[in-house]
DNA sequence: CTGTTAGCGCATTCAT
DNA sequence: ATGAATGCGCTAACAG
């Protein structure tokens, strides 16, 4: 007796896969009656529906969606692109699941695909998503500019923006309301006493820093605050280096009092450096994003949470849209974020004495 | 002039995508010259090469990956399925990007499923990965039995699972040393002083928990530890669960000196009840699995942390070996665990007296 | 080295 | 209500 030890999936020895003939031949009918009961096309008599069912599940027929969708119509594959920063980073991973949640309600699976915010991924993805030729792209860039979308766009691939706009391309976006969350967090701590408040961004060229940046200068102009040299640090790119910045920035010679983080690995940074200098309890800290845990640290941390599990939901219920032939002019939309108070940022400023 | 918004995308007007038949008579050779040179065969003339691929740019043809699928031998689609608890999870997450990591290697997209430990869902998806013909699935099982997926191998799908093993199905598997990284956690807390250790565990059902129940169990044994009535609490199903029963059994007639978390939002679940008793400094706590933020906490927490992008990458480099035809007798591969040691395992029981 | 023929699995069109 | 013929875009097997 051969030994047979197959349990772990090989194409060794793979059995065949039933298709359509197969189950036309099984039922005796023709193999455009079986398209028509696997697709539910009403105009089948009874009996043959049945005959052909039986069929289907005696030989676990499954129809094939790619030769499907290669003959139908509409040419739809029943997937599309989501391509983001990093599957692997909270605010991805939540707008992954948000995405998946609405695909579902449409029988579509998700591809998705880390950028790194790397430009160049970005086109090798584009590519790719295309080579599968995916219903529609959900597109969280990293390029800089996006005309070369143009044509797939033009080719019936839709491409839907979601947490950064397109830039050099009029498309739909779904971003958070980034200047007025910002103004809101800074006016918060405006309101607790502070006047010495410190920005810390990320990249200038991701635009969430820009417009969080302009949020935070229109909230110190609206109290008449000065903005103080250095106060503002912009393009780091990460937790550590956000923390080398709070460092530099609560040793100089007149150091802020409260903190602005316009990012959440910023915030982690900054909490790092104010644990580090034992201020945590004495610099008020304002982070924008949510994260997990900020409710667990000492003191909890305040924070502008973006709804990114509506972002999502937004940008895939317009991708979907333009999949099914909306053709309206590109739109903009944004979501209002929240004041999450905790404690961190309403810490006052020490006595001026 | 007639006025044309189309940036958005949509189907009203989709220029047709240039197909083979177009690159061959644009460049006056047959068809089959241009599949030569589009799947890069060598033996085309330099000269047809270069005619090819200039109309290949001036049409800006993409090869249709799934009608090339359909045809071709071994009907490779260059997508695997990645199955898992949920996209958002940290866990999940990490696992996520561990495997686009490796499929990038092999010019394979993936497509990812949330299961939400619902056995349904996971039959559900396994079909849906299965009419879209992907090239393997990888899994993180939700469902009690896998007998069904035979099928699914025989016809030439191969399943490696990770995180937990398959039941009633022989497949491979990658997994987390769980018992003994339990152990490990549970010896630490005995090495500093404790004898009332409690056990917080999730769901019987999923096989980590009891991996790690019988690792906590093992360690009491080698201490020569009694294990205390009350002090195992199985079937936590999340964060808040768990901060119930922590608070159960700290307000108990015998409290326990240390706890033992076997998954991180058991861990977090516990250390809110702590921090509601103002015990956080009091009660040791080692938790199962690493979770952000775990080194903000205070006090730190410690953990046996999971290799969590190399369970992934393994898993991964699992599959592609059998979608490249390996046939061996399927395979357990265990991860070693690592004890992060932070401050809150460390922390010695009350003077005993 | 190049082209011709056939057909993957299925939906469409048009018969009946 | 059912079926035969045709072809989606591409590659395999052969021919020249």
């Amino acid at each position: 007796m051969a030994v047979d030890h197959n349990g772990g999936g090989t194409t060794a020895d793979p059995v065949r896969r039933a298709t359509m003939r197969d189950v036309a031949a099984l039922s005796g009918v023709s193999l455009k009656t079986v398209s028509r009961v696997v697709n539910d096309v009403s105009t089948v008599s009874e009996e043959l529906r049945d005959r052909v069912m039986r069929a289907v599940a005696q030989l676990d027929f499954r129809p094939n969606l790619a030769a499907s969708s290669l003959r139908r119509t509409d040419g739809a594959t029943r997937q599309i692109a989501l391509l983001l920063e990093n599957v692997a980073n909270p605010f991805s991973a939540t707008l992954s699941r948000a995405v998946e949640n609405v695909a579902r309600e449409h029988g579509t699976l998700v591809l998705s695909g880390s950028l790194d915010e790397d430009p160049r991924r970005e086109l090798e993805l584009v590519r790719a998503a295309t080579l599968h030729r995916v219903d529609g792209i959900l597109l969280v860039p990293a390029a800089p500019d996006h005309g070369y979308l143009h044509r797939e766009i033009r080719t019936g691939t839709p491409v839907v923006f979601a947490d950064r706009p397109p830039r050099g391309l009029d498309a739909d976006a779904v971003m958070a309301a980034n200047t007025e969350g910002a103004r809101e967090a800074v006016l918060h701590l405006a309101d607790h006493g502070h006047t010495e408040i410190a920005f810390l961004g990320h990249e200038r060229g991701v635009s969430t820093a820009g417009e969080r940046l302009a949020g935070y200068r229109a909230a110190l102009a609206e109290r008449g605050l000065p903005e103080r040299p250095g106060r503002v640090v912009c393009d780091l790119g990460g937790s550590a280096a956000a923390a080398r910045a709070a460092r530099a920035l609560l040793d100089s010679a007149h150091p802020p009092t409260a903190l602005f983080t316009a990012q959440n690995l910023l915030t982690i940074g900054a909490i790092h450096a104010l644990q580090e200098r034992g201020l945590h309890e004495r610099v008020a800290v304002v982070g924008f994003d949510d994260f997990p845990m900020a409710d667990l640290l000492t003191p909890r941390v305040t924070v502008i949470a973006q709804d990114v599990m509506r972002i999502g939901a937004l940008a895939v219920r317009r991708l979907f849209a333009r999949i099914a032939g909306d053709d309206g002019p590109p739109r903009e939309e944004r979501v209002p974020t929240a004041l999450v108070v905790r404690g961190s940022g309403e810490i006052p400023p020490p006595d001026p004495r």
